[in-house]
DNA sequence: CAAATACTGTCAGTTAGTTGACAGTGTGCC
DNA sequence: GGCACACTGTCAACTAACTGACAGTATTTG
């Protein structure tokens, strides 16, 4: 329990808290781990609590009609999942799978739902997340809208690089396994089109491409694709 | 005063809340009228508070860097608008114009944090419609990537039928002023793409267009194009 | 080690949507 | 009534992205 105590405490909006509130919080988690790819919930899935991402990731997803993936984000390390669910009550909108090993803390919705209305302060950094969320995707549309395919792939990559990324010889790797057609899941495109675009790139020197893997050699460049 | 409380109190959202906390929040709220197409915010602006709209609409809409225009969402009678900025502080993401002759309530964004504060019963409502707004854009997200424009198209023309329609002799009429190019804005593409797809519809019988106006015939036949 | 699997590159043919142009029609206003 | 303006319909030329196919390379597994 100590433990769990520990891991929320380094968590930036678990921070915000009040010492007691944040130990409360503590009280009612509990660890789980995943293995690569494990379902941790569906569209569909009666809200059953929040997660926080401790180690590995959780890729956030959906499914059409014909069974196609997309890829809406990725959360990983330090960040939450699940709110929406939480507060409203409805079913999960999204399907919800761990990218690669990973651990996780579990908040019951019965015992987060108690401690929010003993503890309002509580409601504050998860609105700011909420909040954060609705930011995010309302400029993913409108860049949906207005940039082409290499502005948004740029932008991507860029995003990735800054949250999973290391200085390596060449320049910024991108820890991640990504492979190109998860990358065109992630960007509503076929796999072919991303072959393109990062082909035309790698000639111009912007990035590094391997088996899996991507570097990004000027990042400088790869901005101006955003205008 | 007693009529702005009064119109308050014929919100859905308010009418969640205890009398003497709807009270309060009545008692620092201000009127404020905008004729058609006049600047309620805009991008990048500072949050100065919160608006609900009584009677009348606001676009939301986003501006590329090229100035193309993008129409996110309209907010109609009943719902509120700018509450992101409100909660984290941060200056406006999207510009909002009147539709219309327009009628507002504003909450100062101090006095909001104040009761906030003093009121926690207050986030309830509040996170409820931040979670309606991040899944209606998720939403939309998954219908940019997985529908053709039809699709699309026909969703947002149900959608607006059952917001801010009447039913008349021919089937639902669709009461907002709503030009072709307008709709383009609204599904990110061109006016020449409505008028294609608008005109095939009416040839199968399931619209009638007229001048800035538009009547669903067949309800169910539009919904079969979303799959 | 070999075999299986995962990933990348590229091509040809097709399609959805774009821009720009222009004609035609409906509405509101002096 | 007639003018200005807003809105709709349609065309041709173009482009981005798709699908399906196939070859080639890297990595993992038995």
């Amino acid at each position: 329990m100590a433990n769990i105590e520990q891991i929320l405490a380094t968590n930036a909006w678990v921070a915000m808290l009040p010492a007691e509130v944040a130990a409360e919080l503590a009280s009612h988690a509990q660890l789980r781990t995943l293995r690569d790819g494990e379902l941790l919930y569906a569209r569909g899935d009666e809200a059953n609590g929040l997660f926080g991402v401790v180690s590995g990731g959780v890729r956030i997803s959906a499914t059409s009609a014909e069974g196609k993936e997309a890829t809406v984000t990725l959360i990983g390390p330090g960040e939450w999942l699940g709110e929406i669910s939480i507060f409203d009550g409805l079913p999960r909108i999204s399907d919800a799978f761990a990218a690669g090993a990973t651990e996780l803390v579990f908040i019951p919705r019965a015992a987060f739902q108690q401690l929010l209305a003993r503890r309002p302060e509580l409601y504050e950094p998860f609105v700011k997340i909420l909040c954060q969320k609705l930011r995010l995707s309302l400029a993913f549309l409108a860049d949906m809208v207005f940039l082409p395919l290499s502005g948004r792939l740029a932008r991507r990559l860029l995003d990735l690089a800054r949250d999973y990324g290391e200085d390596s010889e060449h320049g910024r790797r991108i820890t991640l396994r990504l492979p190109q057609d998860e990358l065109g899941r992630m960007m509503g495109v076929s796999r072919q089109s991303i072959s393109k675009e990062l082909k035309a790139w790698e000639a111009k020197g912007l990035i590094r491409i391997a088996y899996g893997e991507i570097t990004l050699c000027d990042e400088d460049g790869l901005r101006q694709l955003l205008e």
